[in-house]
DNA sequence: CGGAGTGTTAGTCG
DNA sequence: CCGACTAACACTCC
């Protein structure tokens, strides 16, 4: 489920938590979820320490002592959960209804850390996954990936280059692709189109210039919108601080077919496009 | 109850 | 080498 600005916001959070913490212990009852063997995972990971948590695309990279990285990918409902021996928690990513507290039916691995915290992955749907990489290998690992689009390298230049690849495919189904650019899924997409004013399904090879221009600047406008806003409605400090997580209420389009659009008024429209729900106005954008 | 839909992506097939 | 489609899985909604 989560994208750049909600993976951004769980690393922001787990940084703040988890750096200089050293693991004592990992328990796994789903170990389908880890892209290691079992055994190559305990050796890793007990007794090293997390120096810093990053994010590249849609994933957690967690830096640990032992020279490896532990990568996260929450895919559509991945969880993480982060509770103080205190009892104070903090959550990110897909909330399960009627389901709070940790551990719980969907939770899956466990760390345990030195200062009696735990870090709890849960999975409705186990798609998710746990992989660990020496830190030598982490560049090829990376190397099919695009630009982070809110990193100076991605330039108009550089995806105006990454589109001239992909011509004959729509441009949502080039957004979608992590090699062109990395970290957009289905929400900011179609976010990220509406703004530009243009249509998901239009070809790559029919986009104009001043498009191609428009949909860098908007994705750019979006994200750092979201990112500013803690994401979309899920990550969620349930310590008494409140909720988080508040471009939910800001979104244009997703999830607003039916709705009028707040340029025009006409009524926006459900489609198809990369086999993925979009929502579009068809008066606006082109 | 059946079927569609869900914030991802790796793999397959033409 | 594309680009479209589907499976991985569990749950909600109509």
């Amino acid at each position: 489920m989560p994208e750049l600005p909600e993976v951004e916001t769980i690393r922001r959070d787990l940084q703040a938590v988890l750096k200089g913490r050293r693991v004592v212990s990992l328990r796994v009852t789903r170990p389908k979820l880890l892209r290691n063997p079992r055994p190559v995972f305990t050796k890793v990971m007990v007794g090293s320490t997390i120096s810093k948590v990053e994010r590249r695309a849609k994933q957690l990279v967690l830096h640990l002592s032992s020279g490896f990285v532990l990568l996260i990918h929450l895919k559509m409902t991945g969880q993480l959960v982060w509770q103080a021996k205190a009892g104070k928690m903090l959550v990110g990513g897909h909330p399960v209804s009627g389901v709070t507290g940790v551990p719980n039916r969907y939770t899956y691995i466990t760390l345990a850390f030195d200062n009696g915290s735990h870090l709890y992955f849960n999975d409705v749907r186990q798609f998710g996954y746990w992989r660990l990489v020496p830190i030598s290998k982490l560049a090829d690992v990376f190397s099919p990936l695009g630009p982070e689009p809110l990193a100076r390298e991605f330039t108009r230049e550089s995806l105006k280059a990454a589109l001239a690849r992909r011509s004959r495919t729509s441009i949502k189904a080039a957004l979608l692709d992590q090699r062109v650019v990395a970290g957009i899924g289905n929400i900011y997409a179609d976010e990220s189109l509406f703004l530009a004013r243009v249509s998901p399904a239009k070809r790559v090879g029919d986009l104009s210039a001043r498009q191609v221009t428009d949909i860098w600047t908007s994705i750019r406008a979006v994200l750092k919108k979201a990112v500013a806003a803690r994401g979309t409605s899920f990550s969620t400090y349930r310590d008494g601080l409140g909720r988080s997580g508040t471009y939910w209420d800001k979104r244009l389009v997703y999830g607003r077919a039916g709705e009028p659009c707040v340029r025009c008024g006409s009524l926006l429209r459900r489609s198809v496009v990369a086999g993925r729900g979009t929502v579009s106005c068809r008066h606006c954008q082109h």
